[in-house]
DNA sequence: AACAAATAGGACTATTTTAGTCTTATATAT
DNA sequence: ATATATAAGACTAAAATAGTCCTATTTGTT
């Protein structure tokens, strides 16, 4: 099984987009489903994700889109996971749900409860800016306030 | 969502519950169906699949039952998962399944290489007599062949 | 030999989770 | 006005997971 799901996949992909462009213009979900294989739909809903997580920032109307709401370097994967699908637990009981009576001694919970921190702490340590200097080499280094009037 | 299923909750009990027993007569699904609260139908379903794993030894019909293959230090967490719901996997990308067109430029994927690594390590570290003793403080320190025949 | 207590295993069903679509409303630049 | 966007809820479909049922086989005991 995998740990990180096909819409987050998706919604990091149009992180990374949007990380790439950072500082211009808004981009439109259309534009982005577009360029990273997304269905438009789908792609719509994602974008409203990161939109109530903050992460994006959306612009209505004509030559509207989505912008980052924060420098690339401010954003991690884990962010971009919290948002999509939710937070990542190795399984229920530390998650807080569907907890065994077993809980306050068994030896599973405790060790993988280490484990799960250092899975977090890795995922947050990855930043979108990493991403989208790898990816497309056509960062603009361009911090910019974008200039169209925000929401 | 959760890295470890349900079903693999279960059989982590049920391998706990053997390593505690290590060395001793062969235990039968029934018992521990009843004692680790796994429906026994069920059960017997991940006994199969643990047996498939060679991480089990049957002895079929009556006073039947299973015991460990392996000294409890011998069997660790990554194994026990990987018998009951396969490879954990970070994204289908690193599975191999699914693989998008941007694999061998994706930022993304050569990040998680890294964390997918990390996992498996620290998952293959723990060992069942670990969990057995913290768990249970009944562990006989008990190496003795079980007497009864093997299959 | 008969019986009871076990595992073996395939087929099937149900449940839950995830992905994806449809539709209508609202905002804004031109 | 119109075209191009986002907003968002309701809905459907698909996939993954969990769980059950049934029948066969093995083996100890009487």
């Amino acid at each position: 099984m995998d740990v990180l799901r096909r819409n987050t996949d998706y919604a990091l992909r149009a992180m990374v987009h949007l990380a790439s462009n950072y500082g211009n213009e808004p981009i439109s979900t259309r534009t982005i489903a577009t360029e990273e294989d997304i269905s438009y739909q789908l792609a719509c809903k994602l974008m409203q994700k990161l939109q109530k997580a903050k992460l994006v920032k959306s612009c209505m109307g004509a030559n509207g889109g989505f912008t980052l709401n924060k420098e690339p370097s401010k954003i991690n994967l884990l962010d971009v996971i919290n948002a999509i699908q939710g937070p990542i637990s190795l399984n229920r009981c530390l998650l807080g749900l569907n907890a065994c009576k077993r809980q306050k001694n068994c030896a599973v919970r405790s060790k993988l409860v280490g484990l799960q921190d250092s899975l977090s702490g890795y995922l947050s340590d990855i930043k979108l800016d990493e991403l989208a200097n790898y990816r497309g080499r056509k960062s603009k280094k361009n911090t910019k306030i974008p200039k169209r009037k925000q929401k």
